[in-house]
RNA sequence: GCCCGUGUAGCUCAGAUGGUAGAGCAUUUCCAUGGUAAGGAAAAGGUCAUCGGUUCAAGUCCGAUCGCGGGCUCCA
């Protein structure tokens, strides 16, 4: 007899029994809903038969693991399904990832994304004929000879470390995978292939290109249904879409990667900045600006000529080199080298709203989030080693704050610590990655650390915030800098009366600004918080008769400082405020025979509440708490 | 950069199998003076991304270029 542990709960087997004979005997309900099981960190098939006694976890299908499995699971069906389809194909690796799946293969039909219906028909098939997932192990020469006419799968097995690898066949499909899989297909509730690309092999651009297609699934269809209907209103508070229909932005193709602002989208930009100077005076902060064409000797001085060449651009004056600033530090350094400093100055904090251009490659740009030219809400602290901690702190608290306002109240860190390229003292590194991560404990930052991702001059501290559809954007970052100093001979005269190295730090809080932009408006749908909003109010006469009254009303808004605008247009009421909704205005104010009479105003919010016949005063003192105290809703 | 898709009026999109362009919204003008998400009518608006090719004939087929979109190490 076989000894099975299951959660503390004893059970003896018959030999030759699997996991899920088991669990039937305890708890046949327990045993339906189990997908797979997991014993000492590894995770088993529920058809494992074990060969001594075990002790195991049960994972049923409400956990978030075994929707990995079911994904994975899942895109060994759709290759099952691209083999019986297209039987030259040659697959690679198809795992499970965040929200669904996806298998790259290599195959000489060209498949499209209208080929993906058929696909998923043929899915269907082989889910209804339900085939079992079946292990085999083998060693690694048998697996060779199984996989001989796939490159993939032979480099695959080569790069495997344990004598023996998984094989798993699902009727007449055989895959190379350490599983595990779901007990049966019928678990398959729901699925959907997303979409098609082209993802070169193991990711390196010198390597094949191969077909990539992503899909989901999920137990249910409910789930299915859900996750679709979030692609769908993702895709509605896509920045590029809104930025178009509110009149934000645009883009040219005389100008790719370069972002065009309108009227309505410098009111953003400029209100984000007038707060974000407010804030940075608070904390000391001294603006600087710095131009955006320098010499390429400074460049070669910072080390970008020699690291950063590819991305920069470059222009020709007076047959001298010069390049087009892709970072704000080397000529905050000049500023800061153009005169003596005491230690008494420190920390001198220059902040730079620098526009800086970098190549990028044109498959990458992407509406605001990618671009060839962004506003970096840069600053660069000079300040000894002993100062490092609380300015750090500083910074952080500052973030903190500003994220705040802007509703970002969910964010995580990220400590990257040295890459193998590095230059420095590994005793800085030990210092000065020890110190990031005392800073982060103390501030009691939700972090995890990035192995070998930080700068080569420093170890760093990125913030990550979730917006409201749970997306992850990386916006501030901290870096320690004890390089530069060096490189540009930076110096301040301490209390001995000798010269000092200062340290650097390179930090932004929103990161790039039209990047922000672009986060805000998919974050708020559009519907921007009052103190933001292009337009705060808009006056609606309900016919030319109370014309006059409501351009009194105008002019008040005006003169109160509001950004107003006046709808005087000949049309209906009913259109004028679907327009204002679509426009996404905060506050719409209703002026007819009413309102005239008794000389106030109705408003019909944005967020759906009405306020009938209120005086223009109060309702100016209302607006006025809205946007002094950036409120998030009116 | 690479793979796949795509590019028609300011915007959103129709335009099988090739026969010199259509709708709705927006714009302009006129009528209606209107009470909370589109009142009615008319007009104007396009070298169908660009360049080249096939053809008697190209928005449509082919090629190139440019732009845009989905992706391009969450590893069996």
């Amino acid at each position: 007899m076989v000894k099975i542990n299951i959660e503390g709960k004893l059970l003896e087997v018959e030999p030759g029994s699997s996991i899920k004979d088991a669990l039937r005997k305890l708890d046949p309900k327990l045993a339906k809903k189990t997908v797979i099981a997991i014993s000492d960190g590894k995770k088993l098939d529920l058809g494992h038969v074990p060969g001594e006694d075990i002790g195991i976890k049960p994972v049923t299908s409400d956990d978030s693991l075994a929707l990995d499995v079911l994904n994975h699971s899942t895109a060994h069906i759709m290759a099952h399904a691209i083999q019986r389809l297209y039987p030259d194909t040659k697959f690679a690796i198809g795992p499970a990832i965040e929200e669904g799946f996806y298998y790259d293969f290599d195959t000489r039909s060209t498949i499209t994304f209208q080929d993906l219906p058929k696909i998923e028909k043929e899915m269907k098939r082989i889910i209804k004929k339900n085939p079992k997932f079946e292990k085999k192990e083998v060693s690694k020469k048998q697996a060779k000879s199984i996989f001989s006419d796939n490159p993939y799968k032979l480099e695959l097995i080569e790069g495997i470390e344990e004598d023996r690898v998984g094989i798993y066949t699902t009727g007449d499909f055989v895959d190379l995978c350490k599983g595990p899989h779901i007990p049966t297909l019928a678990k398959i509730g729901a699925f959907k292939l997303l979409s098609i690309a082209g993802a070169y092999w193991r990711g390196k651009e010198e390597n094949k290109m191969l077909t990539r297609i992503y899909g989901t699934a999920f137990y249910s269809k409910e789930d299915l249904d859900a996750y679709i209907s979030r692609l769908e209103r993702a895709k509605e508070s896509d920045h590029r879409k809104i930025g178009k229909e509110l009149d934000l932005f645009s883009f040219h193709d005389e100008a790719p990667g370069f972002p065009f602002f309108h009227p309505k989208g410098m009111v953003l930009i400029n209100n984000i900045l007038d707060y974000w100077r407010e804030e940075h005076k608070k904390e000391g902060y001294e603006e600087i600006k710095t131009p955006m064409i320098l010499s390429n000797e400074l460049w070669k001085t910072s080390g970008h000529w020699e690291n950063y060449k590819d991305n920069m651009y470059f222009v020709e004056i007076d047959q001298a080199e010069y390049a087009i600033k892709p970072m704000n530090c080397p000529g905050s350094n000049l500023i800061y080298r153009s005169r003596q400093h005491s230690y008494r100055e420190l920390p001198i904090r220059y902040p730079e709203i620098g526009l800086v251009h970098r190549h990028e490659k044109s498959g990458v740009l992407h509406g605001l989030f990618r671009v060839r030219n962004f506003t970096q809400d840069d600053a660069h602290i000079y300040c000894t080693e002993a100062q490092l901690e609380e300015e750090i702190t500083r910074i952080i608290k500052l973030i903190a704050r500003m994220y705040d306002v802007f509703g970002f109240n969910e964010y995580h860190v990220e400590l990257s610590t040295r890459p193998p390229k590095r230059i420095g003292s590994e005793a800085i590194w030990d210092k000065s990655e020890a110190l990031l991560e005392k800073i982060i404990k103390e501030n009691k930052l939700d972090y995890k650390v990035n192995e070998g991702d930080g700068a080569f001059y420093g170890p760093k501290i990125d913030f990550h915030i979730k917006d409201c559809l749970d997306r992850t954007w990386q916006c501030a970052t901290i870096q320690l800098d004890f390089s530069t100093p060096e490189k540009f001979d930076l110096a301040y005269v301490g209390k001995d009366n000798a010269k000092h190295r200062p340290v650097m730090l390179h930090r932004v809080v929103l990161g790039s600004l039209e990047r922000f932009i672009g986060i805000l408006t998919e974050h708020y749908g559009g519907n921007f918080p009052a103190w933001l909003a292009p337009v705060q109010m808009v006056v609606l006469p309900i016919s030319e008769k109370f014309e006059q009254y409501a351009r009194n009303i105008y002019s008040r808004f005006e003169d109160e400082g509001f950004r107003a605008e006046f709808d005087n247009r000949v049309e209906s009421l009913g259109k004028k405020i679907r327009e204002a909704e679509l426009n996404k205005v905060p506050y719409m104010v209703v002026i007819g025979k009413n309102e005239q009479q008794t000389q106030t105003l109705t408003i019909r919010t944005k967020s759906g509440r009405d306020i009938k016949e209120i005086r223009i005063d109060r309702f100016i003192g209302m607006a006025r708490e809205a946007t002094s105290k950036k409120k998030m809703d009116l």
